[in-house]
DNA sequence: GCCTGTTTCAAACGGTTGTTTCAATCAACT
DNA sequence: AGTTGATTGAAACAACCGTTTGAAACAGGC
């Protein structure tokens, strides 16, 4: 009709754009079918109900949006360039929200917070991987840590990050948007990453101005 | 009528019972005024609408439910023992609401996530206030630190709280919730603070077990 | 008693929601 | 061409939403 993709892939990413943007409940289907020009019917002929098409957008997103960096990015290196990969990689996502327009990110991050019966499916295929990959790192460091340990510290590590996601909008508000416009990517992966290594030993402690002490600046990157 | 109290203060207790446990959205005033056997014109009558009514109860759940440590608590003792102090104060709000049915913890959580246009009055009524504090401690660790650096780091102490809130139950189904159980107040506090620590130089790195390294415990409690 | 201002109540209003209905359209195959 | 099955379309459905209305109930002052 109005492009060569078929009404229903038309509609599931109109979904997931309006999804992502308004959240479940004030996504309504009649403006998703309108993006597209689509009667609000197709809706249910296509996908039995809004919460099907939701779920479908749910699973889409972490389809598309969420590839993962291949096993061997993982596994070079000493665990001080691992964890730093990982919180590069990590971020770059976190991040990458609010200046593109990608709605998978946007959409997965929502069902983090706002869990509907589509995460389960969310943990087991993309979020678990993804946690058992960063769980992996640390056990390196850590070798003689228990689980329960494992994770708490694993949940540092994403805590700090996903913060410049959850907490957006009120950090802006907080410390001025001057100011948070200069916590990009390069600078929060340079410090997130120096204090969780200060934490594990594998860095100096931060130093008077919380800066990383680095000897060799080109070892740990 | 039903109770001591007048129909307007009955009507904001439910509101933010109602709101923080719904959200905005689909909370209906319908069911809040079943709630306390008030009739549904009552919100327009006492309140103008339904978004007043929101404002209302966000700014008695940070009148209620935020009461600060007394300004003492945070100059004494070292900067250790004062960071110390800190999480434990924000990571018992932060995990006070699954436990407790206090509903203003939830609320003004839930405002931080989604925000409104009752935010800016939150953030500077009731969370800059505490954020300048941590700002304050963390300024005495690293007294050379630009107003950036001393942001982010703040950031990452409180991110790392914030995550057991934001993320619960996603983390919950991650981590299996018999494991998650084990994850409470102290065991948290001490993780956290020593984490911290350890990323400031205020504390030996963690062990391989991914222990705090203390010669003497009393000296940082 | 009467009056006045405040508070409550049932009912209805206008609007939006997700969903259903059923006829119209289209493509494909015999 | 004719038939079949999948898709689209406009309209209506039932339920809920926040809000408004206007009359009733109540209070306290005169």
């Amino acid at each position: 009709m109005s492009s060569g993709e078929t009404t229903k892939a038309r509609l599931l990413e109109a979904a997931g754009e309006e999804f992502a943007a308004k959240g479940y409940e004030k996504a309504s289907i009649r403006k998703i079918c309108d993006r597209v020009n689509a009667n609000c019917a197709a809706v249910n002929y296509h996908f039995g109900s809004k919460e099907q098409l939701y779920v479908e957008a749910v699973l889409e997103a972490h389809r598309c949006g969420t590839e993962m960096l291949p096993e061997s990015a993982f596994q070079e290196g000493t665990p001080a360039q691992q964890l730093r990969r990982y919180i590069h990689h990590f971020l770059g996502h976190v991040l990458a929200i609010s200046h593109e327009n990608t709605w998978h990110q946007a959409l997965m991050l929502r069902e983090m917070i706002q869990p509907t019966p589509a995460s389960e499916v969310l943990v087991r295929e993309a979020i678990r991987p993804r946690f058992e990959r960063l769980v992996g790192i640390l056990r390196g460091v850590c070798p003689e840590a228990e689980p329960r340990k494992l994770s708490a510290l694993a949940f540092s590590v994403v805590g700090q990050c996903l913060h410049y996601r959850v907490a957006r909008s009120i950090s802006e508000r907080l410390v001025g948007a001057e100011l948070y416009e200069t916590l990009d990517l390069d600078f929060l992966t340079d410090h997130i990453t120096s204090f969780c290594l200060a934490a594990l030993g594998l860095a100096p402690p931060l130093n008077l101005a919380g800066e990383a002490v680095v000897n060799d600046p080109v070892s740990i990157r």
